[in-house]
DNA sequence: GTGAAAGCGCTAACAT
DNA sequence: ATGTTAGCGCTTTCAC
C-alpha cells in the first residue's frame, strides 16, 4: 500500500517537517528479516547468525535508523534518563557539581536532565516530583528539603542524596571536620583570639552543619567565637553582613561560603580596611573564584568533584541491580586552603 | 483476576521495588468509565460531563495516577522534553544562560536536558545527535561548529541557535558593536595610543567577530591596536598571555573575555604592574565576577539573560506551529561597564 | 536462528 | 457524553 510519508520522503527529500524517522519495520524490510530480528541484531547480536547481523546493520545504516526512545522506555519501563536536582546551577559551588555529573552519567549512556530550584524548598518538592516521573533515578541535592519530604521522595524514585546526609536513601557528603579544625588552628596560631562566624540560612543543613563544627573547633582551641546574624549565601549577603563582623570587634571573620566571603571582602575594602592586615576573612567551598581574587581567599575546600562522581556511580551501581549495597555512602575529607586572605592579628 | 502486583501493594505497601504506578485503566476501572474518559477529563476537561469528569479526577487522585510520559510520548510524537547544548556549563559566561533558559521552558512545561560539549567542536555534533532523538527541539549554543554539521543537525530537529549567527536555524545574537566601540572610544578618551587585543580561540565564532569588531572600531578612532597570540578562553589563558601583552608596549589590553582579562589581572599583579594606573585591561562578557574582583573590572556587557529569553520562546513559539515565522531573530545591543580597571595613560 | 503475536500505557478516530 | 477500537514503535515470550 503506498503510504502518504513515504511519498513526501521520496519526492521532497529536504522537507525535514515531513521526514519520518525510519522505524525498526523499515529496517526489517529493507533487511529482509522480522522486526524481531532486527530488534536482537541491535540489542543481543549474539542470537543472530552473522550473516544476518551484517544485513541488519547495513539496512539501519543506510536508512539511519535510530531506535524511538519512547517505545523503547515504553516496553522497557526505563527511560535512558537520569535526573539531577541542585539548589542553584548559576552558584559557582553548584557549578563544577553538575558539569561532573553530567559527564559521568553521559559516558553511562544516561541522559540528564537538570532542575534548578532557585534555593526554595518548596520548588524542590516539586521539581523531584516532576522528575521523578520521567527518570530512572535522581541526584538530590535538596539541603533545605524536610526528612518528610525526602522520603516520600524516595519512596517514588530511586534517589541518592548529595552534600547532606539521611537514612532515607544513600547519600554521599563531605566531613568538614578535618577542614574547619584546620581553619580555626590557623586562625589560633596566627594570634586571633576572637573570630567571628558570619553564617548561611538557618534552616540550611550545611549552615547548620558548618556552625556546629566551627563551634565545636573554637571552643577546643579556646577561641572567643561571635556567631553574627544569617545572610543570604551570596556576594550580596557577605557585603551586608560585613559592617556586624566590624563593629563586633573581632580580628578574624569565617564566612558561610566563598561567596559571602567575596561581599565581606568587598565591603571591608570599601571602608578602607585592609585584608588581611587589618581583618582575617576565610571562605568556605573554594569555587573557582576563591584563586582568582585579589587577595586570594584562604578557604576551606570542599571536594566537589569527588562528592559528584560518589554520587554518579552509587546511582548507576544501583541501577543495574545492587540495590542499596552499603547502608551508608563514602564520606569525603575536607582541608584548608591557606592564601592571602589570613595573616597574623 | 488476582493480579500479583496488587496483592504486594496491599501487603507490603512500604516495598517501593514492587509498587508499580497506577495506570489509566485503574483509574477507569476506580471511576467505573473507560480509559478515553480518563484521558479526556485529564486533556480535555471540556469534553466531558461535570460530574463524571470529578469521579475521574478523585480516583486519579486516590490512586496517585501520573501519565506515563513513554506511552505518551509514544503515541503523540512530542517528548515534552527540550535540549541544550552549551561548550561549557562551568563556564560562568553559560551558567547564568542555562539558569534563565532552565526556568523559562520549565515555565512552558518542558523538562530540560543539559549537555556540555567541553569546547569541543566534535562532542557538539555527538551531543546535538544524542539529543535530537529524544527531545522535541534544541537551543544549541555551538561557537565552533562547522556550517554544515549545523546544518545536517537542524534537518533533523527543531534547532535554535544562541550566539551566533546562522542562515541555516533561526539564530538570538548580540550585536557587539556599540559595545566595542563604547570600549575603544573610552580608551581613546583617556589618552591611550597603543592598545593589545588578546584573543581567543582561532576559530570561535566569537573571537573573529570580536576580532573583527575591535579592528575596526581602533581604526576608525586612530588606535593603534597590536594583535596578540591567541589564549585559551579562561583565567589560565589570560595569566600566560599577560607578558606578551607587556612586551607589546601597550597602555591598555582588550582581553577576549572576563575570564582572560582575570588572568591578566592576576599576572601582572604579580609582576608588580600595577592596574589601572601602569595598564589598562578591558574584559568582555560581564560575568558576575567582573563585578566582585577588586579592582572591579571595566567590560563590555553581554545581554546573557535577554538572548536566553529569547532563545527559549523563539523555540517554544516554534514548537506550537509558526515554523521560522521570520527570517532572523533579534539580535540583542551590548554596551560598556565602566569600573575600576581603567585609567587615563 | 528466526518469525508471529502480544502488549507496554496512552490517545484519537469512529461509533453510539 | 462516553465506549470501542486501533495503533504509536519497540521488545519478548513462544513456536517453529
Amino acid at each position: 500500500m503506498f503510504r502518504k510519508r513515504f511519498h513526501y520522503v521520496a519526492t521532497m527529500d529536504s522537507a525535514r517537517e515531513v521526514k519520518r524517522a525510519a522505524t525498526i519495520h523499515a529496517v526489517a524490510a529493507l533487511a529482509g528479516v522480522s522486526p524481531s530480528t532486527v530488534s536482537r541484531a541491535l540489542n543481543a547480536p549474539e542470537l543472530v547468525n552473522a550473516l544476518t547481523r551484517q544485513r541488519v546493520l547495513d539496512s539501519a545504516e543506510q536508512l539511519g535508523y535510530q531506535p524511538n526512545r519512547a517505545a523503547r522506555s515504553l516496553v522497557l519501563g526505563r527511560t535512558g534518563s537520569l535526573g539531577l536536582i541542585v539548589p542553584d546551577i548559576a552558584n559557582p559551588f553548584f557549578t563544577p557539581f553538575v558539569k561532573t555529573i553530567q559527564s559521568e552519567v553521559r559516558e553511562a549512556g544516561y541522559a540528564l536532565f537538570v532542575a534548578d530550584t532557585d534555593e526554595n524548598p518548596a520548588a524542590e518538592v516539586v521539581a523531584a516530583r516532576a522528575m521523578a516521573k520521567q527518570v530512572d533515578g535522581i541526584i538530590l541535592c535538596a539541603p533545605r528539603m524536610s526528612g518528610n519530604r525526602l522520603r516520600s521522595i524516595a519512596a517514588h524514585t530511586l534517589v541518592v542524596i548529595a552534600n547532606r546526609q539521611s537514612r532515607t536513601a544513600p547519600a554521599v557528603t563531605m566531613d568538614i571536620g578535618p577542614g574547619v579544625r584546620q581553619a580555626v588552628t590557623h586562625v589560633h596560631s596566627l594570634g586571633h583570639r576572637k573570630v567571628a562566624f558570619m553564617p548561611g540560612p538557618r534552616r540550611s543543613w550545611s549552615n547548620q552543619q558548618r556552625l556546629r563544627f566551627f563551634t565545636g573547633a573554637c571552643a577546643a582551641q579556646g577561641l572567643d567565637l561571635i556567631v553574627l546574624s544569617p545572610v543570604e549565601p551570596v556576594y550580596g549577603g557577605g557585603y551586608r553582613g560585613a559592617d556586624e563582623a566590624v563593629a563586633a570587634g573581632v580580628s578574624a571573620v569565617f564566612a558561610y561560603n566563598d561567596l559571602v566571603a567575596l561581599g565581606v571582602l568587598a565591603r571591608l575594602g570599601d571602608r578602607g580596611i585592609k585584608v588581611p592586615d587589618d581583618m582575617s576573612v576565610l571562605g568556605f567551598d573554594d569555587i573557582p573564584m576563591a584563586a582568582m581574587m585579589n587577595p586570594q581567599l584562604t578557604t576551606v575546600q570542599m571536594p566537589v568533584n569527588a562528592v559528584a562522581r560518589a554520587a554518579a556511580s552509587l546511582l548507576l551501581e544501583r541501577l543495574d541491580g545492587g540495590p542499596s549495597r552499603r547502608p551508608s555512602a563514602p564520606e569525603l575529607a575536607t582541608k584548608l586552603v591557606i592564601r592571602n586572605t589570613t595573616a597574623p592579628c
